[in-house]
DNA sequence: ACCTGAACACCGTTCAAGT
DNA sequence: ACCTGAACACCGTTCAAGT
């Protein structure tokens, strides 16, 4: 492994251990095996450095998209099944998944992570192409669907992660409300 | 105006001019008129002051959301004027917006400022209430109804911001597209 | 080319002291 | 009760120096 990939797995590791804030360039260094400031002969600074994390998460996540998209299912179970890997992601890893979609200023600052997250909704746009072409979703502008299913995601999540959701006990869960979604999309 | 009145307000017009990161207590203070420790006379911490602007921001919305509940606009004319209330404010003051709808950890740390987000989201409840017995929105639960739509319009801002939702030159507004999801979820 | 240790400026937070 | 100045620990970043 290059020093360089070590560091990336590490802010990794750290975002999920301990938030964003526990990504110091220390910390990094230190659990790479490296010194503190090793990781500027890598990246321009720490943003860089999370930007490549996100980056990386976003091909992982694309790729899996692309798996579904050539799986058995129906057209509109696999766009749901896109959408609950998105979903999985958030809960398994919040604070890489906050990267990933919740940081604006990051995407704005790295053209890098702004291809990696045109990439992965170029994904979502083909899935919801293939349910327009099946009369599964209605005839709007696919990039509109597609940029409101994925945004109501997003926004359930975070709305869930700020405790406004109270899921469980009877109430839908994400999963079921983005079915719902679709549903009401549908023609 | 109170000190404690001055530093939320000092803090607001940092978040405005420089983001986030240019709230720095001592900035603060320093905008504010006094030391760059009084603050911890009236706020536990950082994370308190910022949920306290927070929570501001989230009672001037809904103090606004139940104006346009009294206008004369029909109900989903009312829901769509509301919705665009959020898109100016996330255009206008977008480091705060992102304060109120985007900050998780912070909203979760701080009770007062899930009990404002829950007023808030309270009276999109209402306005989405309004439309289902208008007939103007689709017979799905209200709840879900409301949080979808909240959400979506949170995404879309958040992708706008990332640069992946091109507006302008012919392609749609965020305000045209949340009317499309209006349209989508009526019956 | 890649790494290290020292150093700098900055920040959140605490504390003893003032009124 | 409210505020201040000094101090502490921590961090991102830079730099001179090493291999």
């Amino acid at each position: 492994m290059t020093t360089r990939a070590n560091l990336i797995q590490a802010a990794s590791t750290l975002l999920d251990q301990g938030g964003e804030g526990a990504v110091t360039l220390r910390a990094v260094g230190q659990a790479a095996g490296v010194s503190h400031n090793a990781p500027y002969r890598h990246f321009r600074n720490r943003d860089a450095l999370l930007a490549d994390v996100a980056s990386a998460d976003l091909e992982t996540l694309g790729r899996r998209f692309a798996d579904i998209r050539g799986s058995e299912e129906a057209p509109a179970n696999r766009l749901l099944n896109a959408l609950g890997v998105l979903i999985a992601f958030s809960r398994t890893h919040p604070a890489r998944y906050r990267l990933v979609f919740g940081a604006p200023t990051l995407a704005r600052d790295h053209p890098d992570l702004q291809v990696s997250s045109a990439a992965c909704l170029a994904e979502i746009i083909t899935l919801v192409d293939d349910c327009k072409a099946a009369k599964a979703l209605a005839d709007a502008p696919t990039k509109s669907l597609a940029a409101l299913l994925l945004a109501a995601l997003h926004g359930l999540v975070l709305l869930e992660a700020q405790g406004q959701l109270q899921t469980g006990k009877g109430l839908p869960t994400l999963e079921e409300t983005m079915a719902l979604m679709v549903d009401l999309f549908s023609p």
